[in-house]
RNA sequence: UGGGCGGUAGACUAAUGGUAGGUCAAGUGCCUUUGGAGCACUUCGUCCAGGUUCGAAUCCUGGCCGCCCAGCCA
């Protein structure tokens, strides 16, 4: 079946409950009604290779795939690549990589190109049946016959040529005669019909372009219209589903279906996903990969599937992400909270935690012998004690947080200042009794004492203290960039601009922003490319497919709710 | 303005003529060696107007509002 097993956590809970939604809903009426007889259900998934994945190909996987399985059918992977100049095989490649990397594995491979020669013979059958024709027209001429959407079109003049004519020079297209935009092949349907795409569609267009797939076998290529349909019926495909701005061709759709007497699949549209803060169309987000506003299209911040993969994002979460949004056919905006809610839910259950200071601030414990040091132990995790304990070294010296110090300290700030006592997480209660300042009068140190009764992080007096901080021993700190990685737009329709504006107006200028000397424990220094860690206190970090032993690099993939900087934001407004 | 498709709390989504429910967000409290996590509680909704019905989010009529369509893109 379709899920892949390697990318399925055994240790993860179920994954939330499928919620009814009307696709559901005609799966089982269909399985109820026995409409396609014993057939298994057919799905498919059909990209377009001309870009890479991003969420809302997720969504649509995970109800071609997701639906299959549910019902015990198959799913194909379908390449729609019946446009030579914009596609290319680096987007096939990643296409596959993406779909597996989701969890789904497709039970064919298939092309629209593999069916180039059976479309061209149904042509001609069609061409012989007087449904199709050949137009001598000029792109330009096809659309000022067209009408519009409230006047009518035209008949082309050559809409009445006789089926040899039609025939020959449809043959003669297709042997390279003619050059490039100087004839199509068009359905003969109906130029009044109020429904644009019945308006004698384009079938075959002359492009002498070279094929990823076919090379120069054609020189004329179908439209997706005349396409798309057929390689469902051929490949059985039961429920052909697909987003809402296809509705309007689904007459056509079944049109074709109908003149060839072929499998009837049904296409059933649902509504495009959409996020706040977040562009999920390709056209703009290859825009922000060629004017390099990102990095390429496996930016962190980049809504893409490898994109969101070395953020940190997980395939679960994002599987989970798209069965609670379900399906409809309403247009929305989810927002953005709900993704990141099931990406931290599964986090917070699955990474080992560590510390690690991203802004240091030394401290100086001054009543802990000089030259000492000794091994606390902590819990990796400590929702899941499965995942065992580490020792984390403790010196006299060590960082701590610029944030967890305020020299005067705000109304219900619980962290350390001047005669203030925290706790050291699993180690110590310490006390700061003064600072040092540089010139600039920027505190550079504070000078602390501990109670080293309080070992472990209690006191045996009973004694509470307010909060508990990170830190790392100075001596035993190893170095890491880290990359803090925020929304990529400031605006929660990026696409909302005044009038003359650009998407590129409302880019989040930091979106990045890179620490190059973060602290970290000693034990993050094995950390592989991939390894998801909290930093306690911090956030979801992942290591980065750049980092190295020497150089580690982590992103960023998400920080953890932060209910003091909402207190101070509060406060602030 | 022709055609198509839709409108359920701030967001997403159920209820398929019979108690308007869930998730996210927001808020309050409890708990806590992550101001994390968790737990409990709370606020907030059927686009409008008529009609059918014992009973309407659901069916009917008429409005209003939103999205999509005039590529030889998909």
């Amino acid at each position: 079946m379709s899920t892949n097993p390697q990318n399925t956590n055994a240790s993860a809970p179920a994954e939330a409950a499928r919620p009814s939604h009307f696709i559901r809903d005609i799966f089982v009426e269909d399985q109820k009604t026995k409409k396609y007889g014993d057939a298994v259900f057919q799905t498919r998934f059909p990209p377009e290779p001309n870009g890479y994945l991003h969420l809302g190909h997720a969504k649509a996987i995970c109800l071609d795939f997701g639906m299959a399985d549910d019902f015990g059918g198959l799913t194909n992977l379908r390449f729609d690549d019946t446009n030579p100049e914009k596609e290319e095989q680096e987007y096939v490649d990643s296409i596959m990589e993406d779909v597996r990397w989701l969890g789904f594995e497709w039970d064919r491979l298939c092309y629209a190109s593999d069916y180039f020669d059976q479309l061209f013979e149904w042509a001609i059958q069609l061409i012989k049946a007087g449904k199709a024709y050949v137009d001598d027209h000029s792109a330009e001429e096809i659309r000022q016959h067209r009408g519009t959407l409230t006047e009518p079109g035209e008949n082309s003049p050559y809409r009445n040529r006789t089926v040899e004519e039609n025939l020959d020079l449809f043959l003669r297209m297709a042997k390279g005669e003619f050059p490039d935009g100087t004839r199509v092949l068009r359905a003969k349907i109906d130029m009044a019909s109020p429904n644009l795409n019945m308006r004698d569609p384009v079938m075959y267009r002359i492009l002498h372009a070279s094929h990823h797939r076919t090379g120069d076998k054609w020189c004329i290529y179908p439209m997706y219209d005349y396409a798309h349909g057929q390689s469902d019926s051929l490949e059985k495909v039961t429920h052909s589903m697909c987003t809402l701005e296809f509705a309007d061709h689904q007459p056509l759709y079944r049109w074709y279906i109908e003149q060839l007497g072929i499998f009837p699949s049904q296409q059933i549209e649902f509504d495009r996903l959409s996020l706040t803060y977040t562009l999920l169309s390709k056209r703009k987000l290859l825009q922000l990969v060629q004017e390099k506003r990102v990095s390429g299209w496996d930016d962190p911040r980049m809504p893409t599937l490898s994109g969101i993969r070395r953020r940190g994002f997980t395939a679960a979460a994002i599987r989970n992400f798209c069965a609670a949004i379900g399906a409809s056919r309403t247009n929305g905006s989810t927002d953005i909270e709900m993704l990141e809610h099931f990406q931290r839910e599964e986090l917070n259950r699955t990474s080992p935690r560590a510390m690690a200071v991203l802004r240091p601030l030394k401290v100086v414990i001054e009543n802990y012998p000089e030259g000492q040091e000794e091994l606390v132990e902590v819990a990796n995790n400590p929702e899941d004690p499965s995942a065992g304990l580490r020792q984390v070294p403790f010196s006299r010296e060590i960082y701590i947080e610029q944030d967890d110090f305020r020299e005067v300290p705000p109304p219900k700030y619980y962290r350390l200042s001047p005669g203030k006592e925290v706790r050291l997480r699993n180690a110590y209660f310490i006390t700061a009794k003064e600072v040092v300042k540089d010139a600039a009068g920027n505190v550079v140190e504070v000078r602390c004492t501990y109670d080293p009764a309080s070992r472990g992080g209690n006191s045996p007096d009973g004694r509470k203290v307010k909060s508990t901080i990170h830190w790392v021993s100075a001596k035993h700190a190893i170095s890491a960039e880290v990359r803090l990685y925020d929304k990529l737009f400031i605006n929660p329709n990026p696409s909302d601009v005044p009038e003359g504006g650009s998407f590129l107006d409302n880019l989040n200028p930091n979106s990045l922003e890179v620490i190059a000397d973060a602290k970290l424990e000693p034990s993050l220094a094995t950390a592989k490319p991939g390894d998801r860690i909290q930093f306690e206190r911090m956030g979801y970090f992942c290591v980065d497919i750049e980092s190295k032993p020497e150089a580690l690099v982590f992103n960023r993939t998400l920080p953890l709710k932060d209910t003091w900087a909402k207190i101070e934001r509060k406060a602030g407004s």
